[in-house]
RNA sequence: GGGAGAGUGAGCCAACCUGGUAUGCUGCCAGCUUUGGGAGCUGGUUAUCCCGGUUCAAAUCCGGGCUCUCCCA
C-alpha cells in the first residue's frame, strides 16, 4: 500500500485493515465485525498486559453473565436513562415469547452490582477488586467504524467497592496508572486522561475520568475511562457494610473500562506508516519473521541453517521462519504491511560469511549480523524499535497540543489537527450551554480538565491550571477552567 | 439519526445511461519454472446483495429492505 496516512486517515485505515487482514467486514450485521487472528494475536497481548496490571493492583477475574434482567437493569435511575436507548433485548427462545425480557449487557454494572450487594455485609468483605475480560452490546446510533466503534466490542471492566470515598479516589489514580503502564508503556500510544465535564459523565457516576488519544487525522479517541460512582450504585443495589460502630453504611464505588478494541485502534493509527503497520514489538504477533533466500538445489542447507536460528531465537522472541512457496520480496512486502518488527533474510551468501540480514521495519534499515550475535542482537534491535516508536509517538502527540485565547483561534488550532486549551467559564453542569454553542459552530467537544498525563505521575481531581483573568472563549465571562477542545470519535 | 455515494466470482473492476450471450486484472488450484524487494508460462476455478414490481426478456428501469464508505450530528 502507499497511502498517506495524515493526508488521507481514512483511506490508510480501511487499507491497513485489508491489507494486513485486521477484520472482515463482510458479516453483514452493521456495527459487528470479525477480528482476525493478526489482530486477535495483538489484542490478546494487550489483555495480557492488563492481566498483569489487575493482578499487581491486587484485582481478581471474574465472568458475569451477559443477560441482564430487565428489573435489575432500571435500578439506578440515571444508569439506565443513559444506556436505555441502546440496549439490545432478548425477548424470545425459541418460537416462544419470554415472559420477560433481557438485556445484552452494554456494561456490566447492573448485572453485577446485585451480586456485591450480597457478597458485601462487613468491613472483612471490603474492598472488592474484581474484573473481567470480555464484550459487550451497545446498539449505536452514531456511524460504526472497524474497532472505534462497534455495536459490539472487547474491553476490560474492574468494578471496585470500597468503605470510603478516599478509597475510591486513589483507586482512579490508580487505574489511570494501569493505563500509563498498558497503553503508553507497552503499546507507545500517549494520552491524557481528562477529568470530563459534569454533563458528560457516565450515566450514574459523581464523575468520569477518561484517556483520550489523537488519531492522524486530529480527532481525539477515547481509550479507557474510569469513573468514581459515589454511593448512587451502593444505594440503588443495596451494597451496604456494617462499620466499626455496628451502623449500615453504604459503599464507595469505582468501575474501569479499557477498550480494547479502541487501544487496538490506536496502536495502530498511531505507530503505522504509509507503507503499511507497525506493531510495537512487545505487542508483535510475530516478532522476527525469518526470510530464506533459496536457490535451487540449496533449499536444505538454507532451510536447516534457518531453522537453527528459528530454534536459537525461540526462547527470547515470536519467531516465524516463512517456508511459504513465495518469492522473497513478496514476503517482505507482505510481512512489512502486517508490521512484524524485525525480519532475518538468511542465504547461501550469508551463510558463507557466518552472518544474516537483519531488516528493521520502522527505518528500514538492513545491517548484517554475525549468527552467533543474533539473540543479542535481536534484543537490542525490538527495544530500541519500541522506543523510537514511542518517543516520536510521544513528540507528535505534544506537538499538537496547543492553547487559544478566543474561539476563533481555537477553531483554527483544531482545524490543524490540534487539541487545544483554552479558559472556559465552568465544567459545571452551567458550562454545558457554552459546550453547545461551540460544537454547532465549531464541530469540537470540551474534553474536560487535565487529570493526568500519559508520562506524568501527578493526578490532580482538581486541576491546578486554573485561568486568572481570562475569558471564557464561548461567554466571555470570567474564566474557572482550563479545558482542552478537540474533534472527537 | 440526517445528507451523499456504492453493492457484479475470494478481491478490484467493465457492461447499466440506451433492457437481450456478463469483461478484464488479481487471487485460488494443478503442472512447469523461478527465488537477495510485490516473478513468469500453460491449463483450471467461482459472480450480478435481498424482496417485490414493470417487461416476451432485468446486472441494467421502478419501489422497499440490508450492508459498506464518506460528510454531518
Amino acid at each position: 500500500m502507499n497511502i498517506d496516512k495524515y493526508g488521507n486517515f481514512s483511506d490508510w485505515y480501511n487499507e491497513i485493515i485489508k491489507v494486513a487482514e485486521l477484520c472482515d467486514l463482510r458479516y453483514n450485521i452493521k456495527g459487528f465485525i470479525v477480528i482476525m487472528p493478526w489482530a486477535m494475536k495483538s489484542i490478546d497481548q494487550i489483555y495480557k498486559f492488563y492481566d498483569a496490571e489487575m493482578e499487581r493492583t491486587s484485582h481478581l477475574p471474574a465472568f458475569f453473565p451477559s443477560l441482564i434482567h430487565e428489573k435489575s437493569f432500571g435500578a439506578e435511575k440515571e444508569h439506565v436513562a443513559g444506556f436505555v436507548p441502546e440496549v439490545l433485548w432478548v425477548t424470545e427462545a425459541g418460537d416462544k415469547k419470554l415472559e420477560e425480557r433481557y438485556a445484552l449487557k452494554p456494561t456490566g454494572e447492573a448485572g453485577i452490582y446485585p451480586m456485591y450487594a450480597l457478597w458485601v455485609n462487613g468491613l472483612s468483605d471490603l474492598p472488592i477488586k474484581i474484573y473481567q475480560k470480555g464484550w459487550v452490546w451497545r446498539h449505536e446510533t452514531k456511524a460504526t467504524k472497524p474497532f472505534i466503534r462497534g455495536r459490539e466490542f472487547l474491553w476490560i471492566e474492574a468494578h471496585d467497592v470500597f468503605a470510603t470515598p478516599s478509597e475510591a479516589s486513589a483507586q482512579v489514580a490508580e487505574d489511570a496508572g494501569m493505563a500509563k503502564t498498558v497503553i503508553w508503556g507497552k503499546l507507545g500510544v500517549p494520552f491524557i486522561m481528562f477529568r470530563r465535564p459534569q454533563w458528560d459523565k457516565f450515566a450514574g457516576a459523581d464523575n468520569t475520568f477518561a484517556a483520550d488519544t489523537l488519531m492522524p487525522d486530529g480527532k481525539v479517541l477515547q481509550v479507557a475511562s474510569t469513573h468514581l460512582l459515589g454511593q448512587h450504585f451502593s444505594k440503588a443495589y443495596g451494597i451496604k457494610y456494617t462499620d466499626a460502630k455496628n451502623e449500615p453504611q453504604f459503599a464507595w464505588q469505582t468501575c474501569y473500562g479499557p477498550g480494547v478494541n479502541r487501544i487496538y485502534a490506536a496502536m495502530v493509527a498511531v505507530h503505522g506508516d504509509n507503507r503499511g503497520m507497525v506493531v510495537p514489538y512487545d505487542a508483535a504477533p510475530i516478532q522476527v519473521a525469518i526470510i530464506p533466500i533459496l536457490r535451487k538445489g540449496n533449499e536444505g542447507k538454507v532451510l536447516a541453517e534457518a531453522g537453527k536460528i528459528e530454534t536459537a531465537l525461540s526462547g527470547i522472541a515470536r519467531v516465524k521462519l516463512d517456508t511459504r512457496d513465495q518469492s522473497p520480496g513478496f514476503k517482505f512486502n507482505d510481512w512489512e504491511q502486517r508490521g512484524v518488527p524485525l525480519r532475518i533474510e538468511i542465504g547461501e551468501r550469508d551463510i558463507a560469511n557466518g552472518s544474516a540480514v537483519l531488516a528493521v521495519r520502522d527505518t528500514g534499515k538492513k545491517e548484517n549480523v554475525k549468527i552467533a550475535d543474533l539473540n543479542s542482537a535481536i534484543t537490542k534491535a525490538g527495544a530500541e524499535l519500541g522506543a523510537r516508536l514511542a518517543s516520536s509517538a510521544s513528540e507528535r502527540f505534544l506537538k499538537n497540543l496547543d492553547t487559544a485565547k478566543s474561539a476563533d483561534e481555537m477553531a483554527r488550532k483544531i482545524d490543524e489537527g490540534k487539541m487545544v486549551k483554552v479558559p472556559f467559564c465552568t465544567d459545571a453542569k452551567e458550562g454545558e450551554a457554552c459546550a453547545k454553542a461551540l460544537k454547532e459552530k465549531h464541530s469540537c467537544d470540551i474534553r474536560g480538565t487535565v487529570f493526568t498525563f500519559f508520562n506524568s505521575e501527578k493526578c490532580e481531581f482538581e486541576s491546578s491550571d486554573k485561568p486568572h483573568g481570562e475569558k471564557c472563549v464561548s461567554c466571555g465571562k470570567p474564566a474557572n477552567a482550563h479545558v482542552y477542545v478537540a474533534r472527537q470519535y
